[in-house]
DNA sequence: AATAAATTATACCGATCGGTACAATTAGTC
DNA sequence: GACTAATTGTACCGATCGGTATAATTTATT
């Protein structure tokens, strides 16, 4: 083991900081020249660090699956809390991240992937943002499928269909608040969306 | 009037395929070489007969406006029928273009005005995107406030609210659309975002 | 201190970007 | 046919694209 130059950066930092620009450019319309400078490094250390562009790309993306996306997912399996509400719980929480101030407005995923029909994406990235695509609706469908009050609520039959939804409305949400619609105004539709399902509304708490 | 050569390709007919390559890959991922292409014609031709890319986006917009886009919007004025039927039949008229075969799928504003919040777009093209995506929840909404069926369904209370539900709904059909989603399945989520709003399912024909 | 390995900064590569100058071509007017 | 006006094709402009060669700098080992 023989040393050399430290780097002089942090790895996680610099990747969370290309994660923001592709979250608010998309992946074609990010360059070089803006995510190295969010990212406060200069190119070769970027080729260095990351490989090239792609290779960025899949690794910011993997950061906004993991460290954003699956903490919405968490909230369909919390242990002690009805359905209805692990469901309100979830819609909320990934609502909740749409309209945030500390980073782009939207979805990172329905941006890219609306992106990738365009034909200008490379291989692996366009695989990795169709499987992130359709996650939630797998997870929500699986849900439907074997959760204990699932039946109850009249989840299981239709279940893939019922997972379409709610997957289809948070979609629909990410695009309204990207294009500036207020939190309040798509919890809103949040609500009637689990109402449509036959969730019916209810005063449970929630920690959204 | 003195003569000159005469335009030897038609103007609507370029603006037509302009509007597809921007339908396809946005404003910024179409490049004027693959505009020009597809639309027949050289790059001087396309600047004398539309100004440069901006304009030729803005043009093209209001094409799909026109021609696209107003098509549903007559469904929700189309005398002799209920109001429920009119509005299922602008929904799925949305949703039969978004699924079209003949066009790239999706929505070409909801495209575009996801690239908007990049920041990377012209002023102009940016004001017409923003108004012409919150035309359809003014459209629903005022319907919903005037329509003398309205007050019936219980659709004149939280009128904006239940309007923004179904341009809500309609983005994320548009996003699913594009990702690959088949027609018939998101004619369901369509069904149900209906239902949402207290519009209940019936057998009534549609021609769609 | 000398050496080897890694990162840094700078400057550059060919390709493509939106946009245009220019000359050849095609038309109507006289 | 001569003249003028408009469109066409080609070849080019500076700027930016993703990516890299090179050399200076910083570290650990000997």
């Amino acid at each position: 083991m023989t040393g050399g130059r430290k780097r002089a950066f942090d790895e996680r930092e610099a990747l969370q900081a290309a994660m923001e620009v592709f979250w608010q450019k998309g992946y074609t319309g990010a360059s070089l020249a803006e995510l190295t400078q969010k990212m406060g490094i200069n190119k070769p250390s970027m080729y260095s660090a990351f490989g090239n562009k792609e290779e960025l790309f899949v690794k910011a993306t993997q950061l906004y699956i993991d460290d954003i996306a699956s903490v919405h997912c968490g909230y369909l399996d919390e242990p002690g809390l009805p359905l209805k509400s692990r469901l309100k719980n979830f819609m909320m929480s990934a609502l909740s991240m749409q309209c945030g101030s500390d980073h782009p407005r939207g979805c990172y995923i329905v941006l890219c992937q609306s992106e990738l029909a365009g034909g200008d994406m490379p291989a692996e990235a366009g695989r990795l943002l169709t499987e992130a695509g359709g996650s939630s609706q797998k997870m929500l469908a699986n849900l439907f499928r074997k959760d204990p009050e699932a039946n109850g609520l009249g989840l299981t039959e239709d279940a893939e269909a019922k997972a379409l939804c709610l997957a289809t409305t948070l979609r629909g949400t990410a695009s309204m608040a990207r294009a500036g619609i207020p939190l309040l105004e798509l919890k809103y539709v949040i609500e009637r969306s689990l109402n449509a399902i036959g969730i019916p509304e209810d005063s449970l708490p929630g920690p959204i």
